[in-house]
DNA sequence: ACCGGTTGTGGAACCGGTTACACAGATAAG
DNA sequence: CTTATCTGTGTAACCGGTTCCACAACCGGT
């Protein structure tokens, strides 16, 4: 590997003109910029991140922190968050941290040894000590905290379509699934729709999960016409649950949508090409990310902003697990 | 951010001590260990990476390169290679290359400039001088290339599977996808297919795909059943493509698996929950990603090695888009 | 002819670690 | 008692860039 100093050597010129040309800072005569750029091209020359982030004291890196890139909804924040990243010359340190507090330090920990500018992190402890004693900017994203910038959606909102608009289809005899305890945006959505159908004067049925896991999502489904096998509309917490309650409902002989409807949440790729096609709450996963990654970047750059937290819409996409409105 | 001038000046040893502290070489005294221990504490202090990584010339990055994180497979293999880079304290730049030349080479390139220590990358010019000259070890993932070291499936025997065993299983009209060009894994399963088929005398239309996106799948599923409306079996390039096939067909109100079957490949975590649910010739994606990170990590390590090409087994996962076996 | 500003360049310190080397005291062997 | 070895520590060079500062040549204006 050739560094600055063979440059210069064959260029027959100092480092500090070297570095000067290639950063384009300060004069250089324009028979020695000729010089250098045969030199660089001659030797393959590329500079050293490691050595200018150790002086610069930052790097072109950024981390980002999502709980589990196996969910499908996540590859669509990582690849907006890339991709407006890639498009401004920054590069991705990317860990998963399994909702799981310690892993999360750890790579957080990591992030700040290797020098990164900024922090994307999805995670459920945005208050916690390792984010607030950073000093370096972070994004939550598909999470909130107050006054922090952050990249989210409406989750209460979008529990509270669901509920209207299963409701608005029929469903007398709902079941909500209510995602994992210590997810917040899970929660927001499971309280929206109780709102909502306790706004109607419907009760409904509750059935707990711990995990967003393909595999698992099956036991819920199981368990949920087990215990409620009335149900005639299941509010999910997320497309993958979603997907598994429709699965069982078929699996059982149930007709969708005519004796159960289903709603999920996210629009994940998947969703349209079930069958029959998953009526879902859309959050604007990719967009998200590049938000995110927009909104970071305007941070390093110290860029006077408007807002920091920015909320996306969510949207009710209808397909086929719904039936249509009654006006 | 303390440094370890910082815990020395503390400590009252110098700097040199500090370093053999922490790296556990050289002797210490068990008097200065504590001493420096409880400055290391009081300042929170931890090592830069940055500084090491340049004195050494290599740091504890790698760097994992995709065609698309936003592909269900993908998240299965970077999640693989994350967990166990993950416990031998490797962390990863991530980057997704769109299956694009450049973007990939400039990719490689960054993740050189970062001194990286290896590189597992899933491309399809594993022969390009961007590899050749690189003085890291490579792993290729989910691609093959002579004599480097590479973790990949048996596409062509993948593909003599799917139909073998959608030919035992009564299709004679079958229609094969033949996936983009230039991805080698999906040509290969192409041709396996196409040549089990052959060896039994039937004849097969095909379908030229030219990317896994969800969004185009559903055209080129329209487009089959348009140009081969009596197709009686398809043998898709992936699962994407498959989910998409089994959508049209029950749109077209086909029954599945009575009047079509439907192969895919891959066996991603969604196929299961697909109605009916696919079946799928599966490989070993996380594993394949674990595997594959050991391989690097083995490398790295300059641990003598038996193989460094790995072939993982395919598997015929059967579930409900085929019919029973006639014996 | 003199002065101030512009242009062009090099030397050397610096970023925060690691390690080669020198050295001193303690300990063990002969 | 001498010498070799082990223990414990500090000084300073080094990794490969960036940047401060000094300096020289050249320019135009007075």
């Amino acid at each position: 590997m050739a560094t600055i100093r063979d440059v210069a050597k064959r260029a027959g010129v100092s480092v500090a003109t070297v570095s000067r040309m290639i950063n384009g800072t300060g004069y250089v005569h324009e028979d020695t910029r000729r010089n250098i750029e045969t030199a660089i091209k001659e030797l393959q020359y590329t500079p050293n991140e490691v050595a200018r982030s150790l002086y610069k004291r930052r790097s072109k890196l950024t981390g980002l922190l999502l709980p589990d890139i196996t969910n499908p909804f996540f590859p669509e924040l990582a690849r907006g968050v890339e991709d407006e990243m890639q498009e401004h010359e920054f590069r991705i340190i990317f860990g998963n941290s399994d909702e799981d507090r310690d892993k999360e330090q750890e790579y957080i920990q990591t992030f700040v040894q290797n020098n990164v500018v900024g922090v994307i992190a999805s995670t459920n402890y945005p208050d916690s000590d390792v984010y607030r004693n950073l000093n370096i900017p972070v994004v939550f994203l598909d999470r909130t905290a107050d006054n922090s910038p952050s990249v989210y959606s409406d989750s209460r909102e979008g529990g509270r379509i669901a509920a209207r608009e299963i409701i608005a289809r029929g469903s007398r005899r709902v079941t909500v699934l209510q995602g994992p305890k210590h997810i917040r945006p899970a929660q927001d959505r499971f309280k929206g729709a109780v709102e909502m159908l306790r706004e109607h004067g419907i009760s409904c049925s509750v059935i707990q999960t711990s995990s967003f896991s393909f595999t698992e999502a099956g036991t819920w489904a199981e368990q949920l016409f087990r215990e409620y096998p009335d149900t005639d509309g299941v509010i999910a917490s997320n497309d993958i649950t979603a997907a598994a309650v429709l699965h069982e409902a078929l699996r059982l002989g149930k007709r969708v949508p005519e004796d159960v409807q289903v709603i999920g949440f996210d629009d994940i790729p998947l969703s349209r090409i079930l069958n029959p096609a998953l009526t879902t709450i859309r959050q604007p996963a990719y967009d998200m990310g590049r938000t995110a990654a927009r909104l970071l970047i305007s941070l390093i750059e110290n860029k006077p902003l408007e807002q920091t937290a920015i909320q996306m819409p969510v949207t009710f996409t209808e397909r086929d697990t719904t039936r249509k409105a009654v006006e």
